[in-house]
DNA sequence: CTGAAAGCGCTTACAG
DNA sequence: CTGAAAGCGCTTACAG
């Protein structure tokens, strides 16, 4: 490798003071047009690559945006990243992506690194048990967080996520309306909020239809397609002989579709089956599923906007944002036989 | 948020130089036991945190390595990445990630970036129509990169990926095995190493059995689930009625099954079907599918240790890795009927 | 075992 | 419109 350009590397070859190089380089008016012209040229004909560390250092800025997410491959979670990707692309900022796996330490870790690198700010979805001072430690290192899909309680942080309670009541009342009277609820956690929320929401539904809720035909826990096909069995061997299943998400209720149709039932005929999500994959699964638009896209849209108007010095709203959940009927549901 | 903490705030509280404490924070037995014990008290008492900025601007080395991918979302890539991140965390790097959507500019650009931030290395799986200088770019500038899952050539940059010649040999032949004369094979490109060499692999396969190759058996293009739904349409209406598909991947092969079924026909029973990669749902699909093992966590797990290996100064042996495929046979393949 | 000083490559007032 | 100089927060020879 030949030696390293730097500013001083394109002043001394033009003549000119670092000075004048930094500033023309970021286009600054306060230089001569013609000279500005001349040294992106050489910059460019020296090959020079500008040193954010060094410019970072001094201004304090880093233009890194941190991600932290339960697991960035479950589509769920690839769906939001994909809008805050394209988002941060608009603004020149980079994006460090990050797993918790709902670890509490990587997560601490991550945050950690991030403040070392100098991070402006973080997305986060928040791991299961994650401490407030965890959060606390990058805001008070003037790193803003913003939440996605997941509250935590005993924080002011802004959060944008789907109305859980609402969007599964919509799947559930689906149910009831095509005569199902004993509604299993498969998948989904207590210990984070969407889980309490959703699990309420299809309590909520119930009642309300004068359904008497049976805790027996709640079979929580399973949140991946595989989680769904093995609870296929416990499923189907319930003594209450359920004929409907609302399920977590669209993972758990295609793992499910999948476990049932290996018993040799029909998904979406002999079981009605809703999701939860609208994936992509929703519409092209066998049978198609009748799921719950969950707005993703919008979530992370938003939530990156948010940041980036925070950065900004735009006082945004703290607060929850609460995306309006939307019903997508496919074949997955069905009347009830009798 | 308080004064900053830094070194020097540390060396003053203290009455040490701030030489001191940065030689204690990174353990250097340079400084005594118990003068290390009281730094790192100290340190934590105070908050302190490490400005990687500083300290790589200082000794050019980041610890940050960018991995960048056709799509993080394609879980063919993401069971790669999980293995990169498994290695990486062990050895305390920290990963940087984008998708290239096969854009050549957003991989320069990402190649860049990760320059400006003084990246010590770089995985990729290069970008269709990668000109060989994007990749010297990063080399020449002291960040060595590491191919993954596709090749290029004229460049001698190590490269780990599965065989995929004798990998689609494996399944044609299977599918040979079992009677099927009139093979389909759907999806990839011939605009990647591996699109061509798995095209190359299944005609060989054919003419090795006698098997005359007809072109018109061949759907290229779909890569994705959505794409072998579509793609089910053109499949069952070739006028050479094939009876059994070899799929570009799992998901071309899963999206392929689901608009079989969604025609009527059995998948596994009416038309045999192989996928490619075994990826975690294979086995959860109905039906359950055959399919070849590629060894992505492998592909990761070693590219990720090569990469630190050769940042750690040993000089691994350059050129091409193959990891050998392993056939999978599961319920998407039975007999010809006749 | 500890300290004083230079320097990594930028940006930013401040002068002119 | 351009330049000289200080400083961001570390690490690293070099002394002692």
């Amino acid at each position: 490798m030949a030696q390293k350009v730097k500013l001083s590397t394109i002043a001394e070859t033009l003549g000119l003071s670092t000075a004048t190089i930094s500033l023309a380089l970021r286009d600054s008016p306060l230089v001569a047009a013609d000279t500005r012209e001349k040294i992106k040229d050489q910059a460019r004909a020296l090959g020079y690559i500008y040193n954010r560390r060094a410019a970072s250092l001094r201004t304090s800025r880093s233009g890194i945006i941190g991600v932290v997410v339960h697991d960035i491959m479950n589509p769920f979670y690839g769906e939001i990243l994909k809008a805050i990707e394209t988002e941060l692309d608009r603004s020149r900022h980079t994006f460090i992506l990050s797993n918790h796996y709902d670890s509490v330490d990587k997560q601490r870790m991550f945050i950690e690194t991030l403040l070392q690198l100098g991070g402006d700010g973080v997305i986060m979805s928040p791991a299961i048990g994650t401490p407030p001072e965890d959060v606390l430690l990058a805001e008070n290192n003037n790193m803003p967080a913003i939440f996605v899909a997941r509250s935590m309680d005993g924080l002011d942080v802004p959060i944008y996520r789907g109305d859980d309670t609402y969007g599964i009541s919509l799947a559930t009342n689906h149910l009831i309306g095509l005569g199902h009277r004993s509604i299993a609820m498969i998948g989904g956690t207590d210990q984070t909020s969407t889980g309490r929320d959703r699990y309420q929401g299809y309590v909520n539904a119930l009642r309300k239809a004068g359904i008497e809720v049976d805790p027996g035909l709640r079979i929580p826990g399973p949140r991946t397609k595989q989680g769904g096909f093995e609870a296929a069995v416990n499923f189907l061997s319930l003594p209450q002989k359920p004929t409907a299943a609302v399920c977590w998400n669209d993972l758990v209720a295609i793992g499910l579709m999948n476990g049932i149709a290996r018993a040799g039932l029909i998904p979406g005929q002999d079981i009605s089956v809703t999701g939860y999500d609208d994936l992509e994959e929703a519409s092209i699964a066998t049978p198609s599923l009748t799921t719950v638009w969950n707005g993703q896209a919008e979530v992370g849209r938003l939530a990156a906007r948010a940041l980036l108007d925070k950065l900004a010095g735009s006082h945004e709203p703290d607060g929850i944002h609460l995306i309006k959940p939307e019903m997508r009927i496919r074949q997955s549901t069905a009347p009830i036989r009798r």
